[in-house]
RNA sequence: CGGGGCGUAGCUCAGCUUGGUUUAGAGCGCUGCGUUCGGGACGCAGAGGUCGAAGGUUCAAAUCCUUUCGCCCCGACCA
């Protein structure tokens, strides 16, 4: 291949519009361009990587037992209404009415679509267990699409999702996926962690994140020993020790104090001289006709995830400012736990409040708060519709079993679930089991952010020059780069090592443009060849060519005849293994 | 959807506050010629713009006003 024949514009400064290095180089080095708000078009070279992460997918999705399909981008919204993840998905659903009136869904993911394929063709165990995967665009409206292709409207992406008989078979169709998936981000020689995770919108029970370490990308706890890790919706902290109630013996009734127009826990602090963590913070929540109190300490955010599962799985969102009115007789931020545990259907205690011998909260009253509030004396830590709870997101300091967990941060590249019966039981993918009984199929979902990889692999692998990629997701492997394309023993050898590199399976690419060489070498940095072969009429002299690593300071001369058994080697030396 | 910012050459931006010698500019990129030629060369000549769009104010609008569209950032939200 040529690269005078190829589209490749690469440019010289950074892109106003990419914030992180990945998104400003993939632009730089031309792989991609943006044709409006997360949406971009793939230029040969950002193409030619995506393709070569497909191919990697593809065999190590076909190596695990599943079967690629492609299936409609475009779904009925009729599929989306019966399992109610129209609702679930919200905003971020793009759809349209087509000419008859229909509702049309551009899909932006597939469980509904490949359940109703099932449900139609699979009647039998003994047609179990199926692993159906495509490798396809998704679309997503998302509320702000970010960093180039991290975040986009419309996306790659391979979903697969298994259909077992039986909760041991999902446990084996979900280990293959999970294997392959290490394999996989392996040989696309990116660096990244298994976290646990909450199945949110998806439902389902066991499921595992994979993430890139990136700065940009969703907080990531570890333990110090690296023995657990979870997101933050997931991430558990050891409760405090709990205070004995006789060790508050010091500690008087509640009492009143006016505080006006101090409603955050910043304002009220600063007022009444005390900590955040001195505060008792009470947060009302709506969920479909019923009220939840969560109670945190102030210095702590309640993780809505965590409190939903709490709470006993229900949808939940901050109460209107009405509602909190209504119920606490106060102005927003004036809210406390005294005298609301009957009024509400459940309170939910987050264990660092249950703690506390006591604490400051809102008086539900206006521009008053309360002072001395004891936990289990001045408002119940027991009773049928009361909870103690991890509700709070981990902070620097927790610990979990023990140890310190640490934070970071990553991309989320791709997500295993175990769904269990949900899909298949609202759209009846059901079988017959050996004693002739319907049984509905047990399904895993696994997906994999195509384009995130390519950009995780350039967020990892770049230096102040340009991408640093490996050989099997790099555009090409070998750049071969005449210095001077008007001396004819130059072009004639390196045309002649492009052709050997060729017809022996390797990616090469000649860079046969009449440029002057410093500009050659540097789109070569900065597209990240992993391997550079020079020819000059200086090394020429003595019958030598130079071979560069990407990452190599300097060039080593290497005689030429040795030249493509070399560059072979130092090639497969590169290449990531599984 | 709330708050903020920006739309001027292919790209990055100046000019706008205070309307009028600006016939709309610079750098990079692009075309031609010449000199160069091992880490983004130099000279000369050139192409390229309805100043995002529409309406308004004015003798006069890139510049002021209104509306609208697009893009970016912060927030809300998110497999």
């Amino acid at each position: 291949m040529r690269y005078s024949k190829l589209l490749i514009p690469t440019v010289k400064e950074v892109p106003a519009e990419a914030e992180i290095a990945s998104h400003q180089l993939m632009i730089r080095a031309g792989l991609i361009r943006k044709l409006a708000s997360g949406t971009y078009t793939y230029l040969p070279l950002g193409w030619r990587s995506l393709l070569k992460i497909i191919a990697i997918i593809r065999q190590e999705m076909d190596a695990a037992g599943a079967q690629e399909v492609a299936l409609p981008i475009l779904q009925p919204m009729e599929l989306w209404s019966a399992t109610g993840r129209d609702v679930v998905f919200r905003e971020i659903l793009c759809h349209f009415k087509d000419r008859h009136g229909r509702e049309n869904v551009l899909a932006p993911t597939a469980e509904e679509v490949i359940t109703d394929l099932v449900a139609h063709h699979v009647s039998s165990y003994k047609q179990l267990p199926i692993n159906l995967y495509q490798i396809n665009y998704k679309f997503r409206d998302e509320y702000r699409p970010q960093y180039g292709v991290i975040r986009s409207r419309e996306f790659l992406m391979k979903d697969a999702y298994s259909f077992d008989a039986t909760a041991e078979g999902l446990d084996e169709s979900y280990r293959k996926m999970y294997q392959a998936y290490c394999r996989i981000f392996a040989r696309c020689g990116l660096k990244y962690v298994v976290v646990q995770a909450d199945s949110g919108g998806m439902g389902g029970t066991d499921t595992e994140e994979f993430m890139a370490p990136c700065e940009v990308g969703d907080t990531l706890v570890m333990s110090d020993d690296g023995s657990y890790a979870a997101n933050l919706d997931k991430a558990e902290v050891d409760p405090p020790a709990r205070l004995e109630l006789d060790g508050v013996g010091g500690i008087g009734p509640m009492k009143e104090v006016h505080t006006p127009n101090v409603g955050t826990i910043e304002a009220v602090c600063s007022f009444l001289k005390t900590k955040p963590a001195e505060m008792i913070k009470t947060l009302v929540y709506a969920a479909d006709g019923q009220t939840v109190l969560a109670l945190v300490r102030g210095d702590h955010e309640v993780n809505p995830a965590k409190l939903s599962r709490a709470a006993g799985g229900a949808e939940l969102a901050l109460a209107s400012p009405e509602v909190i009115t209504r119920l606490t007789g106060a102005a927003v931020g004036f809210a406390g736990p005294q005298g609301l545990a009957e009024k509400v259907q459940k309170l939910v205690i987050d264990h660092s409040v249950a703690a506390m011998p006591a604490g400051i909260s809102g008086a539900n009253k206006t521009d008053y708060h309360m002072l001395n509030v004891v936990p289990g004396r001045d408002f119940p830590l027991a009773g049928p519709n009361v909870t103690v709870a991890d509700i709070r997101n981990a902070v620097p300091g927790d610990t979990w079993g023990g140890k310190k967990l640490v934070f970071s941060h990553g991309v989320e590249i791709g997500h295993v679930f175990k769904l269990g019966t949900k899909y298949s039981q609202q759209l009846g993918a059901t079988f017959l089991d050996e004693k002739g009984q319907s049984r509905p199929c047990i399904m895993g979902c696994y997906g994999i952010g195509v384009n995130r990889i390519l950009a995780m692999a350039i967020e990892s692998g770049h230096d102040a020059n340009g991408c640093i990629l490996p050989p099997s997701i790099a555009p090409f492997e070998i750049l071969v780069v005449p210095i001077n394309v008007g001396s004819g023993a130059v072009m004639d050898t390196a045309v002649r090592l492009h052709d050997e590199l060729a017809a022996a399976g390797v990616d090469v690419l000649l860079d046969d443009r009449d440029e002057r060489p410093g500009v050659k070498f540097k789109d070569a940095d900065l597209i990240g060849f992993p391997l550079r072969i020079t020819v000059g009429e200086r090394g020429l002299k003595e019958g030598k060519v130079e071979l560069k690593r990407r990452t190599d300071e300097k060039p080593a001369l290497v005689p030429l005849e040795a030249a493509v058994a070399e560059a072979r080697r130092l090639l497969a030396d590169m290449w990531p293994k599984a």
